[in-house]
DNA sequence: ACGAGCGCCTGTCGGC
DNA sequence: TGCCGACAGGCGCTCG
């Protein structure tokens, strides 16, 4: 589930839940163990065991738990789920990670695909410093994501799918902002003039607040809670008619991912 | 150094 | 009904 919003989403429900911000780490299991990325098994389980959680952040993708000595990233991928719950409730199917808080509750990571990962690292430069600007930076103007996408000729769908052009954008709010935007996905980064770099950072913005708005979007099985879905003007949504001129949605692979577009609205 | 392609995983859906 | 391929909110690695 995880782009931004869907992030941000759960950050927040973390933040605002009583009993975790304060609340100690008595004890984790691992069930899956190449969930976690660093440091190694023995020494993850032990160091983290008597940590208090002091802070619950979003940066990007991940979701940035600071604890009293380290900080312990997730990063969802593709499936992973976060649940806060009694520890009397019973393991869930592809529960990968549970942190035994001490008055009888839990986090668990759920993660079906197994793509997701966790670090525990005194230090989330280690992790999260070749990351982009987060799109809601007051430093990130216009300009500055015009430079980033003229420097190069991969596609500018390509380019806002990289953590390291922008952070936290992925394939539904790509494909969303881009229509916003009335960019064609398959534009080369160069091809963009500083005009619709403007334009296109607004949508961006404009597409992201609504899917926080929204509490994300659910699709399939993954995740739940989200209204974003229900609103796509183009993801997902190839031959139905665009909700501006009503010309048919295509969809074309770029870059390995389906993109979604309006071929009257986002011209080549 | 950059970009394309594959691998990692499990589950669902549509076509035959 | 069952099987098989395509596809799915992501990203790291390798190779040319």
């Amino acid at each position: 589930m995880p782009e931004l919003p869907e992030v941000e989403t759960i950050v927040r429900s973390l933040r605002n839940k009583p009993g975790i911000l304060g609340r100690r780490i008595t004890s984790a299991q691992v069930l899956w163990a190449r969930t976690i990325a660093v440091p190694e098994l023995d020494e993850f389980t032990q160091r983290i065991s008597g940590q208090t959680i002091v802070a619950v952040e979003r940066r990007g993708k991940f979701i940035v738990i600071r604890l009293s000595a380290d900080a312990l990233l997730i990063h969802l991928r593709m499936s992973g789920d976060i649940r806060v719950e009694s520890e009397v409730e019973p393991v869930q199917k592809h529960d990968r990670l549970l942190l035994n808080f001490g008055n009888c509750t839990r986090l668990a990571f759920n993660d079906t695909r197994k793509f997701g990962r966790v670090w525990l690292t005194p230090d989330i430069t280690t992790v999260v410093g070749e990351l982009g600007p987060e799109p809601f930076d007051f430093e990130l103007t216009g300009d500055m994501l015009f430079s980033r996408l003229q420097r190069s000729s991969r596609c500018v769908k390509t380019l806002l799918l990289d953590q390291s052009v922008i952070a936290g954008v992925g394939n539904i709010y790509s494909d969303e902002a881009l229509h916003r935007a009335r960019l064609h996905p398959a534009l080369s980064g160069k091809q963009v003039t500083l005009e619709q770099s403007k334009s296109l950072l607004a949508a961006i913005r404009e597409t992201l607040t609504e899917g926080i708005a929204r509490n994300g979007a659910s699709i399939d099985w993954v995740y739940r809670g989200g209204d974003f879905q229900n609103h796509f003007r183009v993801y997902q949504r190839t031959g139905k008619p665009c909700p501006v001129c009503g010309t048919k949605i295509e969809r074309r692979v770029i870059g390995q991912r389906s993109s979604h577009f309006c071929p009257h609205c986002q011209p080549l």
